[in-house]
DNA sequence: TCTCAAAGTGACAGTTGTGTCATTTTAACT
DNA sequence: AGTTAAAATGACACAACTGTCACTTTGAGA
C-alpha cells in the first residue's frame, strides 16, 4: 500500500557527497539537499532527524565502501604488491580524507548520532588494523625502515594524496614521483 | 579628541585566529568575535564592512608575519641549512596551511575583498618564489633528485606537517623521523 | 570645564536555516 | 472502484546571523 519513494537512500547520499565536499559541514543545509533531490525540505526529515544524523549516516555508507575495498589488501601476499595496491586505493578514495575531517565537526547530540559516531570510530580502527598489518609485513620483510614510527609511515602515505597538483603535472608522472618519494625520498644518494 | 579604543587590531586578530581554526569559515560569526572581545557586535562593523573583509584582512596580517619569517631563508647559504630552516618554519607555522584552505572559501564580493584576495595571492606567489629558489639550489648542489617535479617536492615538505601524531610520539622523534622520511623515504636500502 | 568627534551601543528589519505537523497525494492491495 | 498507509508537502514558529543607524558614552584638547 506504500506509495513509491521519490528517491532512494543511495540517490540521497550521492547528492550529499558534492554538497558536503564543496560547502563543508556548516555550509551543508537541508535546503540545498532538498533542492538537489527535487523534493520538499520537510521530506528529508522523514528519514533523518537532523543534519548530524544524516551526515554521520552518510559517512558510514561511504566508509563501508572504502573499507570493503581496502580489505582486499589482505589477499595480496607480498609487500610490494600491497604497497602498489595501497597507492592505487588512495588515489581512488582521495576525498575520504576530507570527509573524515568534516565528520570531526559533528558534535554528538542525539543518541543516534552518538551511535553513528561510535560505529565510524570502530570502522576507522578496523581499517587502521589492516594497514598496521601492512606495515608489519613490510618491516618483517626488511622492506621498511624498522625505526620509523608506524603511524608516521601510514600518515605519510595518506597525506601524499592531498598534495595539490597546481601545475597540472600528468597523472602518471605524478603518481610515479610520489611512489619514488615515499620509497626513497627526495635526496639524491650521491654520498 | 578621540575616545580610547577598547581593542586594537592586533587584539582582534588574536581572537579571530582560534575562532576561525575551530569553527571554519561558515562557523565564524561576528557575534562570536564580539563576545570574545567583550564588545557589541555593531562595533566591529566600524572597522570591517563584513565577514569576508575581516577574514581576508586577518589573513594578510597572518601571512605577512609568516612571509617575513620565511624570507630569512635567503640568508642561509647552503642547502642543508635551508632544509633545516624550512622544517623548523613549517612546524612553527603549522596552521598556516589550514588558514589558507579556509581563505579559499571567501567569495570575492566587495571591491575591498577583491583587493585583499589579490594581495594574498601575490604574497603566496612571493613565498613560493623563495621556496622555488630553495629547490633550485638543492638541485644545483646535487642534493635533490633532478627528475622530481619541484611542486611535488614542495608539496611533500608542506604536507608533512599535517600528518596527525595521534599516538603522541615525542616531538623530537617525530621531527627527526619526518626529516629522514623526506630525505631518504621509508624503504630500507637493502638491495 | 566644555566641546566634539571618534568609539561604542543596542534595537530594528531582513535573510536563511531549523524542526514540526496537519494536510494532501499517491499507488499497491482489496 | 474504494481503502489505506506510506510518502510528500508547505506553512508555522523559532532561532541565529547579518547589516544599518540613530543614539549614547568617553576623554583629549581648547
Amino acid at each position: 500500500m506504500a506509495r513509491e519513494r521519490k528517491f532512494s537512500l543511495e540517490e540521497l547520499y550521492k547528492q550529499v557527497k558534492p554538497l558536503l565536499l564543496n560547502n563543508g559541514y556548516e555550509g551543508f543545509t537541508f535546503s540545498h539537499l532538498a533542492d538537489a533531490l527535487n523534493v520538499a525540505r520537510g521530506t528529508i526529515y522523514k528519514y533523518f532527524e537532523n543534519k548530524d544524523e544524516l551526515i554521520t549516516a552518510y559517512m558510514i555508507f561511504e566508509m563501508e565502501q572504502s573499507h570493503k575495498e581496502l580489505q582486499q589488501i589482505s589477499h595480496i601476499s607480498d609487500f610490494n604488491g600491497q604497497f602498489d595496491f595501497l597507492i592505487t586505493f588512495m588515489f581512488q578514495n582521495s576525498n575520504l580524507h576530507r570527509l573524515i575531517e568534516i565528520g570531526k565537526q559533528v558534535q554528538s547530540s542525539t543518541e543516534v548520532v552518538k551511535k553513528n559516531k561510535q560505529r565510524l570510530m570502530e570502522m576507522q580502527i578496523d581499517m587502521y588494523k589492516h594497514l598496521q598489518d601492512f606495515i608489519s609485513l613490510g618491516k618483517q620483510e626488511n622492506m621498511l625502515k624498522p625505526h620509523l614510527p608506524d603511524t608516521l609511515i601510514l600518515g605519510y602515505i595518506f597525506q601524499s594524496i592531498a598534495i595539490p597538483n597546481h601545475f597540472g603535472i600528468p597523472q602518471s608522472v605524478w603518481v610515479s614521483s610520489i611512489k619514488e618519494m615515499l620509497q626513497s625520498g627526495m635526496f639524491a644518494h650521491n654520498n
